[in-house]
DNA sequence: GCCAAAACTGGGAGCGCTCACGGTCGTTCA
DNA sequence: TGAACGACCGTGAGCGCTCCCAGTTTTGGC
């Protein structure tokens, strides 16, 4: 006798019942199965309640791709992680606009699929997934600009909706951005109101909204300013340290700073610090986004806050609308000035 | 002449161009289309080329549910994070661990989903898409036992591969985990050999697969031991540094501790030190994971060392062989002692 | 008691794709 | 020369669902 080799049995696991197998354990027909699925209009009780016990008992799962291929919508829409290296993570913020991104998509019974993609390879693959009608949009936190997947997206029709003003792409693309502008505005004006008149910024990297338009927002307030009094970080601690050293050589006079972040902020202080300088005695700190850090700095940190709950519901429903069928908008929330000890 | 509502007209956005399209721009049949998108087999030169040309003339994008509806295969598979406060955002491990994932799946050419179920409520709608064919397969972490979750996808036939042991489902569920009892063996063992005798332990949640495991490996390598050297932290820095405390008044005479975390292991250093204990000098401290904080304490911290890379690899090898129809495995992967200054 | 409307139900068509099958070539080899 | 084969291609069937239309039954108003 031969080694015969037997082709692989792969048992099947037990075909997953359909809704012809519901509506033949119900008695019905598959039109008042599917019926009872969306909604149940136009069923009566006793069907109804058949077609219940009948999925029940099949252990019926309705098939997402039959529906998505027919209703042309898949009820899940992404949120798309696209930094090389992600610290968004670390970012407490992130946390609550990903949750209450979820949690405001949940309402429609729509799933949020967070998607990563560092490499350029990923992100072939990640366009292709996207496009291919897995999801029914796209959110994204634009920081810099250039993101080489916004225009695939747009271009194949994908409603997408970025949180901060996506660099190139502000007529073409869907935003939600805080008022990063008049924020920062607000602040330096806070600041001036307290008698303080050398007033220096750390901007964060000019390839992003918020190091752009908070930097336009301290020169509105400023009018003219002295290029001695502008440093450029990005949006790290050790950034923001590094900055405020530069800012000292350059204008040790200097009795205010505004930091675009309050990370940032907590680097420049220590800075401060570190060259005598008390806080907010000899010079006033601001910063901008009122995160975890912004208390547990010495003193708390004035900041600017965003509302991130308020942030994810905009994009949620512009998302939605987008979906419906409506053109892009731009949704610009406000911020607001916090003040603590620290100016 | 009446106010109308005239029934919403909304423009149907083009409709999105099928194989057919591309078969008829191309001159060919729908079947050889196909081909040519499932790798190109039995296809000439001429139909390959005139097809190429005219998917990109029309934009053609495969439609991933009427692919899915037939080839039963979604090509992506869920990584669920479905602890209510979701500390594993900020822990670097887990980014290291989510990033090997979607590298090796990417090679299958396989999306990676990340998924959030904080509620009830978002894990029911979650249960449903994930059995809902959405996708191939899924991997989760599992932390506390009890995850409502597992029982359900099981049930669906879904594979599921956990990462570290699934508590109560270990017999059903795949799962990949370091070997946390080996691990914390070798390290007990490594302070005893340098002259230490009254070793204590501060032990994860005992819900936690870590926290039994790393606590039975203690005792594997003690023997007997007294109950006064043994607290129990909560994965947190100031669970271990409180942890810390209890040990230091209950057992005032010990010389090592063993903690099952690097976290918790700083907050436990901080306590010594504020009871005025020298590290290693006065008490050696050993902790577990070699995540970033192990570098970072005052001195260095001797831990052990669990290699995600590779923990993410066999996670990713072991979901597709499930996908592939083989039965559940475990997989326990070495772990490495690491000596620095602590200890 | 009659008729129209409302409530409910069944089933055909079709979403966009893959798969299996069978047909048509041109080549090769006895 | 012709049988056998491989390369290539087209087509029907069908994945599991929703949508819609054409019934059939029930209800309500006069």
């Amino acid at each position: 006798m031969q080694n015969v080799v037997v082709p692989e049995p792969r048992r099947r696991p037990a075909r997953r019942p359909t809704i012809n197998d519901v509506a033949a354990a119900a008695g019905v027909s598959r039109g008042t199965v599917s019926r009872v699925l969306n909604g149940g209009h136009d069923v009566s009780d006793a069907a109804q309640e058949a077609v219940e016990r009948a999925m029940r008992k099949t252990g019926y799962v309705v098939n997402q791709h039959a529906r998505s291929l027919v209703t042309q919508r898949s009820q899940s829409v992404a949120f798309i992680l696209s930094e090389p290296q992600d610290r968004l993570f670390e970012d407490p913020n992130f946390n609550v606009l990903l949750h209450g991104c979820t949690q405001a998509l949940a309402k429609h019974d729509i799933t949020l699929l967070l998607t990563l993609a560092s490499s350029l390879e990923d992100r072939k693959r990640l366009g292709r997934y996207l496009t291919g009608g897995h999801v029914d949009g796209a959110l994204l936190v634009s920081t810099h600009s250039g993101n080489p997947l916004i225009p695939e997206l747009l271009a194949r029709g994908l409603p997408v909706v970025a949180c901060g003003k996506p660099l190139g792409y502000e007529r073409r693309a869907a935003y939600v951005a805080a008022d990063d502008r008049d924020g920062a505005r607000q602040m330096v004006e806070y600041l001036r109101s307290t008698g303080r008149r050398r007033i220096a910024t750390i901007t964060g990297p000019l390839d992003t909204p918020g190091g752009i338009e908070r930097l336009a927002g301290y020169r509105e307030a400023l009018g003219e300013s002295d290029p001695a009094l502008i440093a450029h970080g990005d949006y790290t601690r050790a950034g923001g340290e590094a900055a405020m050293r530069r800012l000292l050589a350059q204008a040790p006079d200097l009795d205010a700073v505004f930091v675009a972040s309050d990370l940032m902020a907590a680097g420049a202080m220590t800075a401060l610090q570190l060259a005598g300088k008390r806080i907010p005695d000899d010079v006033a700190v601001g910063g901008f986004d009122d995160s975890q850090v912004a208390l547990t700095t010495q003193p708390p940190l004035t900041t600017v806050r965003q509302s991130y709950p308020r942030i994810s519901a905009e994009m949620v429903r512009l998302l939605l609308s987008l979906i419906d069928g409506e053109s892009p908008a731009a949704v610009i929330v406000p911020t607001e000035l916090v003040v603590r000890e620290s100016a």
